[in-house]
DNA sequence: CCGATGTGTCGAATCGATTCGACAGCGGAC
DNA sequence: GTCCGCTGTCGAATCGATTCGACACATCGG
């Protein structure tokens, strides 16, 4: 049925070995030869059979993404890095198989082993992740996406937290705020130890202890109700807050609504940064000064580096992206405390 | 480096032939080599290379999965059926190789004529899709996730979009609601002619004129000011609008919200259905009732269909999926126009 | 006791590619 | 004119599995 390396040497009148040379250019072909072949090649519609080729090869031009189920199936966050993750693959010319774990860490050690796949991303790497020892124990190129307490040697690539922490401290400083406050992921990646979401809430708060800031923070639930809750703990717990940085993408038009209903202007009475990407920053009313996560270069750094660890490079131990402040229309001077200002 | 079927053979004294029988069961073989050989490949850990096998077999136990890139890369709505997709593949025994369009159709001619994956589910499957054509000339088995206008003799899967607009119709018929609003995804949707997105308004629409009820739609952004336009848009339309059908997941809060703000109580004044996933309407206040269209039972369905065709079976030209209406709190009775209700 | 009938195992061919070693042809140096 | 070296091509071995045909051996009925 399908065409095979035969068929095209029987068309463009050469041997087998000849069409396989023109194909990977690992010997001098004669011109003619050459475009006599790829002109057969053409004509039948030839693709090397991946299975055929890998078994020689040992390569399959396939990388395997795990992703963790950690919040569930309804998770929201995921897809940017996903998609990044293809587009960069494309580009490097891999493809990529998806694997998850609700089947235990099997589905990671099939395709390692079953040579389905010639190295691993580890996505949303937890602090103890029990895919670390398995890979370490398949020695297959692998590159974590996240930080776990010990990589055990596998190379990862990151957020860089503690500057993009160390960023919005320092742009609150500047505007004069001394207490700040910090709305994290839902209760629920907090217990089960979600690494980013810890790393962050850590830096941030080291951020501002730094500078000499008073911070306080709560996790969030992405509802109406769980931003009333939240904020209504921050404010009791330091009244004399006069800005916040928010790290959940869900819940910032609910921040907003609720600053709102509190009779708080937005920058003039309370500042706001968001720990989010642009386009989530932008779409809210006013615009977030925002520190932006960018998913797409780490997802293209993770499939960068993966490809080059499987071409036999050594990989440096970490590789952390910065962060970048844009300076919208949520942040600006704190005033002195006063009458709250009116509703708009 | 990588154990192979020799070894297993050599270890457990026995020829290469005999290790794949006891694998494949083709042919009879004794208990007590059975078990001899099974304890070798578990001593040496072995799992058959994926490529060589799948060089006779002409299987390799991989699927396709291509998601066209319709919203741009930060579309959140994709990851349920991703995930669905690939929990059912899990469970059918196969993995999945995932795809985008943005590099045309080469990623699928690569990936099917390339003998990577032994069959395709397009995703997202628009009204006049080039990736249809494609695969009909490739003839790889293929499942269709979405209605095309001609679908080619490709089996397809998709929501029951008519009986999900019969089903709001005629709740809303029965609460005594005439006129009756839609609200749709972004404009954007309907300009690039998305499949589902235009299947669903005609959908409504047509149900309601069935019943006599007046219909008014428009698209909406999923952004405050967004929804305020689409509102307003509506309701100068057709002032005597007394329900709303919303099948825009991201807008939901915010429809709500300014509904809240035009004074405007649901259900007392207002009665809304959506068209989404149960835990977004839960999530809601009031919680809303909704017509629920299962992502997860979709994928699964899609999966499934694909692994069967693959094993060579006849599919049914079209499976549709029932959409299950939920009453919860957002919904009641016509009111009597009559002055708005105060705020809460 | 002998031939027919199964059982269980093995050797060898096969799938579709890559790659090593060999070799034919050809031009240039001596 | 002969020999050397280079270029371009080919045949055959190889990768790791599956599978066909054959065969050794045990079992059973007549």
């Amino acid at each position: 049925m399908a065409v095979t390396i035969a068929d095209v040497a029987r068309h463009a009148g050469v041997s087998r070995s000849t069409v396989s040379y023109v194909l990977s250019g690992n010997r001098t072909i004669s011109p003619e030869t050459i475009k006599r072949v790829e002109r057969s090649i053409a004509a039948l519609g030839f693709r090397p059979h991946a299975g055929a080729r890998s078994i020689r090869t040992r390569r399959t031009g396939v990388i395997a993404m795990a992703l963790p189920m950690v919040h569930g199936p309804h998770n929201q966050v995921q897809m940017p890095y996903v998609w990044a993750a293809l587009t960069a693959a494309q580009e490097c010319g891999l493809k990529v198989l998806m694997l998850t774990d609700d089947d235990g860490e099997a589905a990671i050690r099939d395709v390692v082993s079953g040579a389905y796949a010639d190295g691993v991303m580890l996505m949303e790497v937890q602090r103890r992740d029990p895919r670390i020892a398995l890979l370490t124990g398949l020695d297959s190129p692998a590159v974590l996406v996240g930080t776990p307490d010990d990589p055990r040697g596998l190379p990862r690539v990151d957020f860089d937290f503690a500057l993009a922490a160390r960023t919005c401290a320092e742009h609150l400083h500047e505007l004069g705020h001394t207490a700040v406050g910090y709305l994290g992921q839902p209760p629920e990646a907090f217990a089960k130890d979600v690494a980013y979401a810890v790393h962050a809430r850590q830096s941030v708060l080291a951020a501002l202890a730094d500078r000499g800031q008073r911070g306080v923070w709560a996790p969030c639930e992405p509802t109406p109700g769980g931003v009333v809750r939240a904020l209504d703990d921050l404010l009791a717990r330091d009244p004399g807050l006069s800005a916040l940085i928010v790290y959940n993408e869900r819940i910032l038009p609910l921040v907003l609504d609720r600053l709102a209903g509190l009779g708080a202007r937005v920058p003039d009475d309370f500042s706001v940064i968001a720990i989010c990407p642009d386009d989530e920053a932008e779409r809210c009313d006013p615009p977030l000064t925002s520190v932006s996560l960018p998913a797409e270069a780490l997802a293209r750094a993770a499939v960068r580096s993966l490809a080059r660890r499987i071409e036999g490079e050594e990989l440096p131990a970490a590789a952390l992206l910065a962060p970048e402040l844009k300076i919208r229309a949520s942040t600006g001077p704190r005033r002195r405390p006063g009458p709250p200002g009116t509703t708009r």
